[in-house]
DNA sequence: CGAATGTCAGCTCAACTGATATCT
DNA sequence: CAGATATCAGTTGAGCTGACATTC
């Protein structure tokens, strides 16, 4: 009866022999990681990947901003309201076709994503410690080839 | 205007940049193929993983199966009565201690494993499509390494 | 008018919480 | 009786659906 005392803890080496399985965990971990520190700022990871599409790629019609990142409409819509009341963001509407609403990423913004992006790359160095520099290239590397396959991007 | 009617897929660099973006991305994505194919038989991840630690470790009490797997108990109990009821799983009282019930995976349960690992290496070689078979294997092995580490086991 | 844009209310489902009955 | 085990009802939050007003 012993053994009912210790926890267990031992991964199932069917499941760790996938490397989907091992993929899948990790990813969720490190976007577990991360979305704890933003919620600590009061933000979630669409939040982060909201301003980092409007930095990347300057303004947007919400539907468009929907579009990219692959969120719905609706959610679109109560991400930017948040995102305006904290001052991250301006909306106004397009004079050439008022039914459009042009998104702005305001100075605040651009500083608040970078103290976002610190932070995510804390998380990285934590998450990736194991790895060599080199090795850390190789993966991002290897990763890239997946998502540009199966992943969105492409166009 | 032309612009508004071509579709916008590109995800920003400031994301794609960080490894930890790709691992979470990626892996969401094998889980999701893989969880759309169990949904066709009408499991979910969770009865894989289930079954997976009974063939893997043998027979555990209920409380041991819902920590190996990091599952609340509350939802073990669902789990099992679901996997109970398709005939994959026996649960029975332990006779030294009666507040335990014992799960053993059945003959059924086991043949039902086999065909969802076969479904799971499916999708993985559609998710790893792009990588050599020799790249696959490094990539397996730093998965592994960040698991080991970050991740559970560790024993 | 048909189609596109943005907004809102409500639905679903997994993950969690708390309370309870049983047993050691 | 303190603690462990299993069960069940209820809560929360993300992701989605459908209906709607506005504009082209």
């Amino acid at each position: 009866m012993r053994a009912y005392y210790r926890p267990v803890t031992t991964t199932p080496p069917t499941l760790t022999g996938l490397t989907t399985y091992l993929l899948s965990k990790v990813g969720r971990d490190a976007r577990g990681q991360l979305a704890e520190r933003l919620a600590s700022r009061g933000l979630r990871l669409w939040h982060m990947a909201t301003l980092a599409a409007l930095a990347d790629f300057g303004p947007h019609a919400q539907r468009e901003l929907a579009e990219r990142l692959d969120v719905h409409p609706s959610d679109m819509a109560k991400l930017l309201d948040e995102l305006a009341a904290l001052g991250h963001v301006a909306r106004d509407r397009d004079a050439a076709d008022r039914r459009r609403v042009r998104v702005t990423l305001t100075d605040a913004g651009r500083t608040e994503l970078a103290a976002l992006d610190a932070e995510a790359r804390e998380v990285q160095d934590a998450v990736l410690a194991p790895l060599a520099p080199n090795e850390r290239a190789v993966l991002h590397d290897l990763l890239l080839r997946l998502y540009d396959r199966d992943g969105r991007a492409q166009v």
